[in-house]
RNA sequence: GCGGCCGUAGUAUAGCCUGGUAGUACGCUGGCCUUCCAAGCCCGUUACCCGGGUUCAAAUCCCGGCGGCCGCACCA
């Protein structure tokens, strides 16, 4: 499905500009032991990624009023006792004594002996079953070690005693905890929206593909506590009543307003449906090709310990679907256990009444974020010889080159003089050196929409050309006019 | 973690089988030239994933580790 003038490019292409124009490489890459999973980003992908995240926070954390937390990264036990992780979040495996393998314990069983342990059942009980039924290795038979539970968070010590505590593995459990204390504080009323950006960390037992599978990435996860009786009284969802959402229903696109999505039962009430909404315009604004996307309900046996209702939010990529955000209707899940384990009081006040907040998660990956909008604004260009990435302008790592169309004759001094005046107010790049069609190449690739150069007619009248990435036209414009021309068309929407 | 394939400058690769001076392209630095789209010329720069073994000699052969891609499994 090539776009307008070009081809889209796939997953090398992607890896290749991201290692070439220092949008993200791998980490510790100079030693030998360093391990997958982990990423750096570079002057490109840092500058992506920030106008990315204020990007969200105009479309969702300030559009719906949301408060925004920023919480450790290390937690103790006891919040991962309450959540469930030290339980869940983890695997049965055996190891074949032998050759070595490693199997999930409850998968063995189901296979070998048509017996269905849950996952979260007692490790004896595995091991007893292997006993009983004699299951050896599907491999060389050789005899299983006893089961044990392979847990995905990473344990920290913490302190000379060494006491347990955990790198968190989503950045949501510090907004359920603070919950008591931010609602009182920040006068909060429900339904109420708190926001974080942060990293989390999962011990993944194969990381894969880049920033598409890392053992530490970033997190924008948003829970709105809410009224589980007023999920249709929601005053704000006539802003996304005509939002078109493209939902996937068994095996199925439907792509409906928001209004048609609850009239018609597809989504349960109107709170989901605006959340999705508003989900929906933030990734338009991203420049992701919303064409190739969609909201898939997730099945009983895919969904989270701790969802009632899922949707995963799903964009087409070069490797398959990809999974960018889990929205979760994890009910009273997280605060009746927190406040069972604490004996904090979670309940408040709404309309006089005394209620414990359900909980609506949209937990969204920046990394797999980021890595899409690469991937959907790159653009091989044949007839024009160039790889451009066509990102919008106000996510651009590069909003503006700053270039002399030759050194000589004053023209690098009128240049720098140029570069000085904007160089606080916008991301601009100066060049001097080599063929000005090679620096319009370089800056198409990292992005930039814009490149500024100045010529001889400058130094008589103070004007320069302004170049525009997308169409490789030219216009004359005062220097005294690029701030304002800037500003306009490097604006968040 | 398992199976298959693979690891040489910033990037893409040749060389590996058959051990003996590591080559090419693009890029990058500087210079000449140049009045707007990867032009040309000159100069320069940068690499054998890590460790061990065999050998007079290892990018090359052997072993181990780490990493990458694909599949299985798992997930934001």
């Amino acid at each position: 499905m090539p776009l307008d003038g070009g081809s889209i490019l796939n997953y090398d292409s992607v890896m290749q500009l991201a290692l070439e124009r220092g949008f993200y490489f791998p980490s510790c890459e100079i030693y030998a032991d360093a391990q997958a999973g982990f990423w750096e980003y570079g002057p490109s992908g840092v500058s992506v990624k920030a106008k990315f995240i204020e990007l969200w926070r105009r479309e969702l954390v300030r559009r719906d009023g949301m408060l925004e937390v920023d919480g450790a990264q290390i937690m103790s036990q006891s919040v991962f006792e309450a959540s469930g992780h030290l339980a869940s979040f983890a695997d049965p495996v055996i190891k074949c004594r032998q050759c070595g393998s490693n199997y999930r314990a409850d998968r063995l069983i189901s296979e070998a002996a048509k017996i269905e342990i849950p996952e979260s059942a007692d490790l004896g009980d595995f091991d007893k079953t292997v006993l009983e039924k004699n299951i050896r290795c599907p491999k060389c038979k050789g005899e299983f070690d006893k089961a044990r539970k392979f847990n995905m968070m990473f344990k920290v010590e913490i302190g000379p005693e060494a006491e347990p505590a955990y790198l968190r593995p989503e950045t949501c459990q510090s907004i359920f905890v603070d919950f008591p204390r931010l609602f009182k504080t920040m006068r909060g009323k429900l339904p109420l929206g708190i926001a974080q950006i942060g990293k989390s960390f999962r011990n993944e037992i194969s990381p894969r593909q880049s920033l598409l599978r890392l053992r530490e990435f970033y997190q924008a996860e948003i829970e709105v506590f809410c009224n589980a009786a007023k999920l249709d009284d929601l005053d704000r969802f006539s802003e996304v009543r005509d939002t078109t959402i493209r939902l996937w229903i068994n095996g199925e696109l439907k792509a409906m307003s928001c209004q048609a999505a609850v009239e018609t039962g597809v989504l349960p009430n109107r709170f989901v449906a605006y959340y999705l909404g508003i989900l929906t315009e933030f990734y338009e604004k991203t420049g992701i090709d919303m064409a190739r996307s969609r909201f898939r309900r997730l099945g009983e046996k895919e969904k989270a310990f701790y969802a009632s209702i899922a949707f995963d939010f799903e964009v087409q990529t070069a490797i398959g679907w990809l999974e960018l955000v889990a929205c979760n209707y994890r009910s009273d899940y997280d605060l009746s256990s927190h406040a069972a384990k604490s004996k904090e009081k979670f309940e408040v006040l709404d309309d006089e009444q005394k209620v414990l907040p359900h909980v609506f998660e949209i937990s969204m990956g920046i990394d797999r974020s980021i890595y899409t909008i690469l991937e959907h604004s790159l653009r091989d260009e044949k007839e024009n010889e160039r790889i451009v990435l066509s990102i919008k302008p106000y996510l651009a790592p590069v909003h503006v080159g700053v270039l002399s169309l030759v050194k000589k004759d004053g023209l690098k001094e009128k240049t720098d003089e140029v570069y000085l005046k904007i160089k606080r107010r916008y991301d601009a790049f100066l060049d001097h050196s080599g063929a000005i069609g090679r620096r319009y190449r370089r800056l198409d690739e990292v992005g930039a929409p814009f490149a500024i150069t100045v010529d001889h007619q400058t130094l008589e009248d103070n004007t320069v050309t302004l170049r525009q990435r997308d169409s490789m036209q030219q216009e004359r414009i005062k220097i005294s006019d690029i701030d304002s021309v800037l500003s306009a068309s490097t604006a968040f929407p």
